[in-house]
DNA sequence: CATGAATGAGATTTCATTCAT
DNA sequence: GATGAATGAAATCTCATTCAT
């Protein structure tokens, strides 16, 4: 149970750190502060171990946007606020963030199975798919309008990294971005 | 004939479809169609070759926006061709193109030196200087607006590779959504 | 059974018959009878095995002297039995003591702590001193003089592997050369 | 020409600093400023360069002692003046002394062929014999006295590169050490 | 003579995985 | 459940040697 904790959490450093391959599972069991046997009696293979620490993190960012969702808005209310929070979340939880990136990018991604993508992406399809068929956005393919959304948070989040920016200069930008961003799609 | 340029061209495509060390030496050596031995001739290690084809790789994007400069017109035409050729080229080399956003999410990244990162900024950033210097574009953060654009390029690139659009439909997206990148820098 | 053991009883037979660099560390897994990982799951390198087949060595060497001991005697007869000891040692352990001299030529012994040394080096050495400072032994450096026995049993070792004398014959010659040793140094 | 000479001597240097199986080829071809061919252009093989090697040292130590032989004198002084000019020359060229004791206690002292082992160690043996033959030295198994007179030179050179000692001082040493000796054998 | 690119067998080392305890 | 010694296939890399020029 914690143990499962500790080997997701040290997977996670030192698969952002080193990547998925250049991290042994030994030295994972090591950070863990368990057997190197115990990893794989949670885990049936590495693969395994990647899939399921991807599944954890990105459930962990779902659970924080419904827990912060504001479900009696404006639709541009709303996914306003899904990006902002996104970028919340990423800017606090950097090593998350740049693990579904690297994740993301890596031949890992197809072993992912089709409906759990789906599910993942549903929340956001869904509102776009609501603001298309409520004539406030502009119809173009769903996937296109969640792509820019997706690389445009992406793109934001590499650079406040880098920049030292105050937290209220931080909030501005994410609020002008989104605007930015909106005013391309309606 | 070349037997640096098989290589590289033998590690370009493996390393997409397998990732960097999911593919081992061997089979890079087995794909080129030369010896073991001759890849570490030419490359003192695994990691210089990943580092010597992302170097080789964007020198080439570089040449062919060199290629098809258009450099007698104004600052948004020049900035448009940039990002219209590049999206081109991503299209035309959809390997290369997902070769160069794997190694930037990759443990590798941080092998490059400063000075070779900067030289292959430099045009996009003296252009937005200059757009800024001029007072066309709005005074951000220039690596701010080239994050934006980067990402931007991201996004639309995976998605048309994902849709299956006729020419004239891509041409005409890609000119579309620069404008809707300039409209949130001027 | 103890597989560490094997590993070194291995490595002590095949050094001395190949070489350091002429036996492959498969070599000595196969001859111990365990897997090539076993190995290094022991010994993080070849160079560490290499050095710890030698503090093993000599450990059991100097145990040697220990166990037959004369410490109630005179400084003559405790040097004599350390000489003869050393002898009786090496002529039963013959490859023991080649690879004890291999290891000596080779670049090896610069990898060598000087504290390990020191600690090997040190009861002839208080021997000697002892000697010098009871007016014994002529004041020379105790170094010198310490080479002098060291070099003294590698000519005597080596001519009597040599040399097929019978255990008399070979006692007589090992009583005799102390006693010309000694006049050496008195 | 020219280039063997190179390759001995860069192949002298490296072999005593890293090892006979420690040094590349390669390395041996870089150090002597020729290509890689070009060693192998006058070696059939790397043992080949080894035992070439060997023979070359010990012919230019033998002709040292020819060169400076005192032909017309008494056994003992004949002798004497051996054993000195083997420490002088051991102390001018360490380097090449110590090659030649790597040599001895290596794996390849078995491919040197019966004939040149006894070609080399003739004119001592021939002394030894002369003077067991004219009761001079006392009748012991010739290769015994050689081994002793031989690991004696080792003993006193590992002792003179160490301690700093005048010149003055190593050449009282050095016949000190002989009469040492020569009490021994008379 | 001399070169050095090319080779491929083989060396060291790594590491995911198993299994007896 | 938990361990960690043990495994052995496979990875990276080395290097003596060859050969076309």
């Amino acid at each position: 149970m914690d143990k499962v904790k500790e080997i997701l959490a040290a997977a996670l450093k030192l698969f952002v750190e080193y990547g998925f391959h250049g991290t042994p599972t030994s030295k994972i069991a090591q950070e863990a502060g368990v057997a190197n046997g115990t990893l794989f009696h949670y885990f049936k293979t590495k693969e395994d171990l990647v899939i399921a620490l991807y599944i954890d993190t990105k459930t962990r960012l779902a659970q924080h946007l419904i827990d912060n969702a504001l479900p009696e808005n404006t639709l541009k209310a709303r996914l306003k606020n899904r990006y902002s929070q996104v970028m919340y979340w990423a800017l606090e939880h950097s090593t998350e963030f740049r693990f579904i990136q690297q994740f993301h990018t890596s031949p890992f991604l197809s072993r992912l199975s089709a409906e759990e993508m789906y599910r993942q992406m549903k929340p956001d399809l869904d509102l776009i798919e609501e603001g298309i068929a409520t004539k406030i956005i502009q119809p173009r393919p769903v996937d296109f309008i969640f792509s820019l959304f997706f690389n445009h948070i992406n793109g934001l989040h590499q650079y406040l990294i880098h920049a030292n920016l105050s937290t209220t200069e931080q909030n501005k930008l994410i609020e002008d971005t989104f605007d930015l961003l909106w005013g391309m799609i309606i």
